[in-house]
DNA sequence: ATGTGC
């Protein structure tokens, strides 16, 4: 049994703040601090810290806050990663799990899915009416009235209200640096999956008791049928990260900058690849909020084929855990990176989007195929963690090591294949889904037992899968 | 994670 949640580890570079039980901080690879050591020496942090499901990534760990001053602060691509804006979202159906208690009627809605949303390597979107300069300079507010199907008015709309930010502003010009060919490429791939962890689940809820209240305040029924998108900014992010990166290289080499690993890369928030790159970086977060949009638009689509037209799928909420952006603290701007990490604030605090004001917004966890995905609420406690909570399992087998230590049968045991509770799965062999199997990461629920005991999020609802659609 | 890289 844990009794300790919270940890300050001192580095020769700095502090940087584990929040973790015992069990998941004794198996932390050293790994882990060589990173933070070397984040912890660009210029100005003011803080850093670590969620219970770190792991290794490139520059930096995936599973880190970390905090500038705006007035002097740095942006790192590094400490946002390459899947900018990569997130969660979801909704909520009007179904009962026992309306899909049979097997084939999950195939099925499988089956819809796959033909209404792209989930082939290369394939396009279906949404060629949709202009790609307004999507990133806009987000949601970019997109034809048409794909906000729940009510649109430009002052009340759940699709508008129901996600962490629906636009992010940025400077026109950066959009300039782009050359035709990213544009083109981007436009084709709105509202496609993508693949590696990212997936539509169709789960169902199972409400905490404690928190029964707030459930049913955001609509949650016990045994309801939710809809969870996990996607991130495809191409268009990719692009932004690798030609920020090669520009903020450069200018680092010339001014001297760095650190022991060449892999991480910062520039000034004043600086103007710095500034760029938060420009870029906001585009990104626009296409990939409104990527979750169009995902959960086929979905709906799909529904309504297999259910008929009284099928809904409202949006609970939609939310990030990749990116970087300026947050007020007590009175001051900063600058908040999150990797790997999520936002979770809450009742009362003002930044809740205002359906959310008294209750704190969703927090959107989700687990490794197979395992259960949670719906958290934040905790007061989290204000010294600037409110980041996990993001997931997280790694514990890289993929590579994953495919070669994991057998297809735990795999199948683990989603229940051959038995009326089938985890339903788009794909035909298991074998090319190993590397994502719960095995290749951390316990989801020993994560979240970390983030509870730490007082930083509370569990509002734990979320069964039923069905599972991931890239092909 | 990515229409993948030397």
């Amino acid at each position: 049994m844990d009794t300790n949640y919270y940890r300050k580890v001192q580095l020769p570079a700095g502090d940087v703040h584990v929040y973790a039980g015992d069990s998941l901080f004794a198996e932390l690879n050293y790994k882990v601090f060589e990173m933070a050591n070397n984040n912890l020496q660009i210029p100005n942090q003011v803080y850093m810290s670590y969620t219970p499901d770190v792991h290794v990534g490139v520059g930096t760990c995936i599973g880190t806050t970390a905090v500038w001053r705006a007035a002097d602060g740095y942006v790192s691509p590094s400490i946002v990663g390459s899947d900018i804006g990569c997130g969660m979202r979801v909704h909520l159906t009007n179904l009962h799990k026992d309306e899909v208690k049979d097997v084939k009627l999950r195939r099925k809605l499988v089956k819809a899915i796959e033909r209404l949303l792209p989930v082939e390597d290369h394939a396009r979107g279906h949404f060629s009416d949709i202009r790609l300069e307004h999507v990133v300079l806009k987000g949601l507010h970019g997109l034809p009235k048409k794909y906000l199907p729940d009510g649109y008015t430009p002052r009340k709309s759940r699709s508008l209200t129901h996600v962490e930010q629906s636009k992010f502003t940025l400077d026109e010009e950066a959009l300039n640096l782009f050359p035709e060919r990213v544009w083109h490429r981007s436009h084709r791939q709105l509202g496609t999956l993508g693949n590696g962890n990212h997936f539509v689940e169709i789960q169902s809820i199972e409400i905490a008791e404690p928190m029964r209240q707030i459930a049913e305040t955001w609509g949650l029924f016990d045994g309801q049928v939710a809809v969870m998108i996990h996607s991130g900014s495809r191409n268009w992010g990719g692009s932004v990260s690798q030609y920020c990166g090669s520009l903020m290289k450069k200018m680092m080499q010339k001014e001297g900058l760095g650190t022991a690993d060449p892999n991480l890369l910062f520039a000034p928030l004043a600086h103007q690849e710095g500034r760029n790159y938060v420009s870029l970086l906001y585009s990104a977060l626009n296409y990939a909020v409104a990527n979750r949009h169009l995902i959960a638009y086929a979905v709906r689509e799909a529904g309504k084929e297999v259910f008929g037209s009284k099928f809904e799928m409202s949006v609970l909420y939609d939310l990030m855990h990749n990116y970087a952006w300026q947050e007020e603290h007590e009175g001051e701007d900063y600058f908040v990176h999150r990797k790997g990490a999520t936002r979770a604030l809450p009742a009362h605090h003002l930044d809740n989007p205002e359906p959310y004001r008294e209750t704190g917004h969703p927090a959107l966890i989700p687990g490794s195929m197979g395992s259960s995905s949670y719906i958290m609420v934040g905790a007061p406690g989290g204000k010294d963690n600037f409110y980041s909570i996990c993001h997931g399992a997280g790694r514990i087998r890289s993929r590579s090591q994953s495919k070669k230590l994991i057998t297809v049968d735990a795999f199948s045991a683990a989603l229940k294949i051959g038995t009326e509770d089938e985890v339903v799965v788009n794909h035909k062999s298991l074998e090319a889904l190993v590397d994502e199997s719960p095995q290749a990461y951390k316990d989801v629920d020993q994560i979240i037992e970390s983030v509870v005991g730490a007082g930083l999020a509370q569990v509002v609802a734990k979320c069964k899968p039923l069905a599972a659609v991931k890239g092909v």
